[in-house]
DNA sequence: GCTGAAATTCGACCTCG
DNA sequence: CGAGGTCGAATTTCAGC
């Protein structure tokens, strides 16, 4: 599917304020209400924009502590059973498979360093583990709203 | 602040779906519309809740390829400055500075391989970097649609 | 992009413990 | 006083046109 300017400057809008109102978007990007929710419906409906999320910050729910944990899986090990697997630990935020020494690289929230701890513990009781190596977040610099780089259009210039 | 049960439903319905009417959330967690939206107004105010977006798949805008990337810093560059520096760089998605080896993790997004090369080749010319070290994310396992563990309560147990 | 009907937001006011 | 419910006006959504 093909992104024009406006769609480009319509999800730009959405991502920094996704309650926006259709005519708010609209006056920011040089369209009607009426277009832009069009527009919007156009982008769920092909997949581009895959939801609207709430922003929270995880200490105030009780998550103080994150932390990346690299896992060294057994020979045959397929990325959808890492997946499965991990997905059953809801501390995970985020899991890949990545390429290096490592087989996956994952996210996790917990409560505190303990529960880090014994998250950890729980992953590295799965049965294809090898051996896990884990890095503990020490201050966050940057954490972008959405899972695209901040105000940019691709220019791989 | 404290957060009761309700407050952590809101929030949840919210992370769900951040353009739902507070009539459908105040049915899910059984309060009037109004009430919803005086805790949501409490919420945002109090910082628990700090903004709403939405989600985007980023292959949808042309990026296609994400990478990690550890950063190894000459002895005495603080946070702050690792911050400011990576920050100037757009297609670093987040930054945080960890426990291990490595001084510092980043997450980018670029539109394609040799993009990532030049986005690493670029930080990697900052001053204080001595040296990097990057995996490319193979495939996406998980990918929370908040910075905060699935549909759970704090229960470190 | 405009228009009008339906739905939603949002403040004011009232009630309860 | 804090927290919830109800009501009505203003705003927003949304489906033609």
């Amino acid at each position: 599917m093909e992104l024009d300017r406006l769609d480009r400057d319509i999800i730009g809008a959405l991502v920094e304020d996704a309650r926006a109102t259709y005519a708010e978007i609209g006056q920011r990007v040089g369209l009607s209400a009426s277009a832009v929710k069009r527009r919007v419906d156009r982008l769920r409906e092909a997949g581009a924009i895959t939801g609207f999320t709430a922003r929270v910050e995880p200490s105030a729910l009780g998550w103080t502590t994150e932390a990346y944990v690299e896992l060294f899986c057994a020979g045959k090990t397929s990325p959808a059973d890492i997946g499965v697997a991990v997905a059953r630990h809801p501390e995970v935020i985020s899991a890949c498979t990545i390429t290096g020494e490592a087989d996956a690289l994952l996210h996790i929230r917990a409560t505190d360093v303990r529960h880090v701890e014994r998250v950890i513990e729980r992953i590295a009781a799965e049965p294809f583990v090898v051996r896990t190596k884990s890095s503990i977040v020490l201050s966050r610099l940057i954490d972008a709203p959405s899972a695209t780089p901040r105000n940019e259009s691709p220019s791989p210039a």
